[in-house]
DNA sequence: TTATATTTTCAGTAATTTTTGAAAATTCAA
DNA sequence: TTGAATTTTCAAAAATTACTGAAAATATAA
């Protein structure tokens, strides 16, 4: 397969990924152009490169950007600014994880915490279901909490190296 | 808080935590209800607490059931269905995880496997760096397809109890 | 069988999300 | 400063996704 093609089915299949994972397609296909690019790319690149409108464009490096997937670089001398992406997985992996595990698992984990003492008598059918589930959820949420935050302090080599001992 | 108001805020906030997951609101929702509920409900149950209309409903619980999170109940003498959802989170976790594997990682490996014997000069920077980003993906999806493959046949004392030791 | 209860389908509609593009704001060289 | 280059914003339009409700299909009791 020619590089200009395998470039666009890694981007086109990239971003198609994304929209799987609450991701939306255009933010995912910018990130898997930058990824895929040797040099820094200015706005003006992704916007012929992948056919969308400067809008478009700039609010999802934006967005890409408070991610923490994507860096703005200055480019001796040049006006424009220049963005450019980490292209290690292992540590884009750990970002994406760092940044899900504040927007979603805490805020998640703190409402848990309020719906577990519900009032009412435990021997109520109703009640017993409601707080079985919620202490599970939350006694599964606290050990992914744990088990992310040492994830997320790791290094690729130790990662790896415990998990092959541990999985086979 | 009273059982009637922490179901209802449960359900609304699986809804919206499911949505940043690529799951859409309503089947989040009827999922949320059937685990909190301790006996199986009908189609018209579940219209009548979601509010939603017969069509929506039936859809959401056929893919639900396709995802294996839900099952179809014969209630003895009883000509209506009725659906039930498992309790136990981590056999939901596990299942969820089985299903995304099989539908989003395996086919995903395949694709790289073809894109990574791209045509060209491995000298020449723009393949250099196309090649190298998808060898990377590549080994780390390898690595989390065989971590994950234990992870679904595991037991969750195994598991905890493993990951307890190892990320302290 | 037949009648009735129940489930499924799906075209049309509604709601939501994404994208555009032009105007406003900002930046920076001269 | 000024003004051209560049970035940002955001209302409106387009595209996508989800939902409704009634009709069709299916299942079951009599």
């Amino acid at each position: 397969m020619k590089l200009q093609e395998a470039r666009q089915q890694f981007i086109s299949n990239w971003g198609a990924f994304g929209t799987h994972w609450g991701i939306n397609r255009t933010m995912a296909q910018i990130h898997a152009l930058l990824m895929i690019s040797p040099d820094p790319l200015t706005q003006d690149d992704i916007m012929a490169q992948l056919d969308i409108s400067r809008g478009n464009t700039n609010m999802n490096i934006r967005e890409l950007i408070n991610w923490g997937l994507v860096d703005r670089v200055i480019l001796h001398g040049e006006r424009k600014e220049y963005f450019t992406a980490e292209k290690d997985i292992w540590k884009v992996v750990r970002q994406i994880v760092k940044e899900r595990k504040k927007r979603e698992l805490e805020p998640m984990l703190q409402l848990l915490d309020k719906l577990e003492d519900v009032e009412g008598d435990k021997r109520d059918k109703q009640v017993k279901a409601f707080t079985d589930v919620v202490s599970g959820i939350k006694k599964l949420g606290k050990q992914a909490d744990k088990t992310l935050d040492v994830m997320i302090r790791a290094e690729e080599s130790w990662f790896v190296g415990s998990l092959m001992k541990l999985f086979r």
